[in-house]
DNA sequence: ACATGTTTGTTAATCTTTTAACAATATTTT
DNA sequence: AAAATATTGTTAAAAGATTAACAAACATGT
């Protein structure tokens, strides 16, 4: 579909951070768009701006900037999300809770269609209309959902084999809340999200100025 | 305290995985690592491991290796986390409810000490043994409990003024949920958590290998 | 005591990402 | 219609981060 060399994984964070604002600005009316006020908006620089767009394509028009609309769609399509995505989640704890409930999600695309847990008391109560079920039925639902995308939300200790059930059950992507390295076959994509690590990025700059 | 030159972002969170795997090695007894095995624990190669470690000092034997403990203490102390520290939610919602409720914060010496939100159904109901309290006693309660880092769990369109409103109680780190830029002042050190665009990583790599 | 094997800290090389510069192209003004 | 202004796409330069290589330092076995 598009050129793809190696695209710096920033890229990809950024695109995401320009989608948005390009939303708003086609929602407003605006038909063009500088490469300047998507960097002021996003907080980055306008050569940041061009850059990563130019990995996919040239999208602009010289002298006179993008049309938001024409820009966010091709920006969509570049992250894949021109399609809907089946999302489960495992752990329907407070976070896996949170993240049913997230209205944003399907916002973007993704449609929460399953939550799994592994505690009896929670098997069977209901989260943002969905029966918690149990990990038995996991690669039953994958399929029955088509589910390709995980989300990981049980203790770190659990983590490693929550994430291989998934794979087994034929999901492809998987986001791990669990503060701990599992480790996916290489044509699983993973991400680690540490929440507690965010703040400590803080706590080091704020001991760095003093 | 420590040389600062210019460290990698990225290494302030491997730090943080280096000591979580540290920790775990140090309470099952062991009294030396390599850096291979840090390495293998977290996911990176034993060259980055000893790179990392290089920016603070020396920390290990040449021909033996590391002392779980000690180096453990010193990574705890580069991230400033050799004391702890007070957070402030603001934004009682799902989110917010679910970060008040983490006990992993509290490991890494992180206290959730005051919860705030807008909705007047919200304030005064308790959240983990906590009153969610109205903004405008924000002020007031950062400085009663030392407030220093706040965490943004309220919706995109109130972020800035919520973020607005921290600041100028003197609030010098924020973590923010909101998929939104926001500004601050120059020495205050802001961080956002785009938990939607982690999920468009993954959907960008999938479509990137069919 | 010496040789062999480990493993760190550091320097150099490589690879990646960002920033800067500017020609190409469009628009607006005179 | 020419000049001035705006803004992209692209190439080159600079900055930053990772990987590789290896001497220095320690441990172990003979
Ligand atoms: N709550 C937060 O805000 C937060 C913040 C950062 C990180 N995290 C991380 O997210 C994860 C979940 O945190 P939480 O606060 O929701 O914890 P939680 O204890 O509230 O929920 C964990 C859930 O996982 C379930 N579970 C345990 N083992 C399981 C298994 N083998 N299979 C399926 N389900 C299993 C439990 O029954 C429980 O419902 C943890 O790894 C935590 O470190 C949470
Ligand atoms: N829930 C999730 O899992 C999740 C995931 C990713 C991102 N987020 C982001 O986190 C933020 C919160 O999400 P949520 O799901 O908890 O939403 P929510 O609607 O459940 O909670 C938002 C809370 O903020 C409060 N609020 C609104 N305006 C306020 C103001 N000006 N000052 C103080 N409080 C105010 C509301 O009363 C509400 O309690 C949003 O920006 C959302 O995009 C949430």
């Amino acid at each position: 579909m598009f050129k793809r060399f190696k695209i710096p994984e920033a890229t990809i964070g950024r695109l995401t951070s320009y989608s948005r604002f390009l939303k708003e600005a086609d929602e407003k009316g605006v038909t063009t768009v500088s490469s300047q006020q998507i960097a002021r908006a996003t907080g980055v620089t306008p050569a940041q701006v061009r850059k990563d767009l130019a990995y996919f394509g040239e999208f602009g028009t010289r002298g006179v900037g993008y049309n938001p609309r024409e820009l966010y769609n091709y920006i969509m399509k570049i992250l894949g999300l021109d399609r809907r995505w089946s999302v489960a989640i495992v752990g329907a704890g407070h976070l896996g809770t949170a993240l049913s409930l997230y209205k944003g999600f399907a916002e973007r695309g993704f449609d929460i269609t399953c939550i799994f847990d592994a505690d009896p008391e929670k098997i069977g109560k209901k989260i943002a209309g969905l029966e918690v079920r149990s990990l038995e039925e996991l690669s039953q639902k994958v399929k029955e959902y088509n589910v390709e995308l995980g989300i990981v939300a049980v203790p770190a200790a659990a983590a490693q084999e929550v994430v291989d059930i998934m794979v087994g059950a034929g999901i492809k992507g998987i986001i791990n809340f669990a503060p701990v390295n599992v480790s996916v076959p290489e044509d699983v994509v993973i991400r680690r999200v540490d929440l507690a690590s965010q703040l400590e990025y803080l706590t080091y700059h704020l001991g760095e100025t003093r």
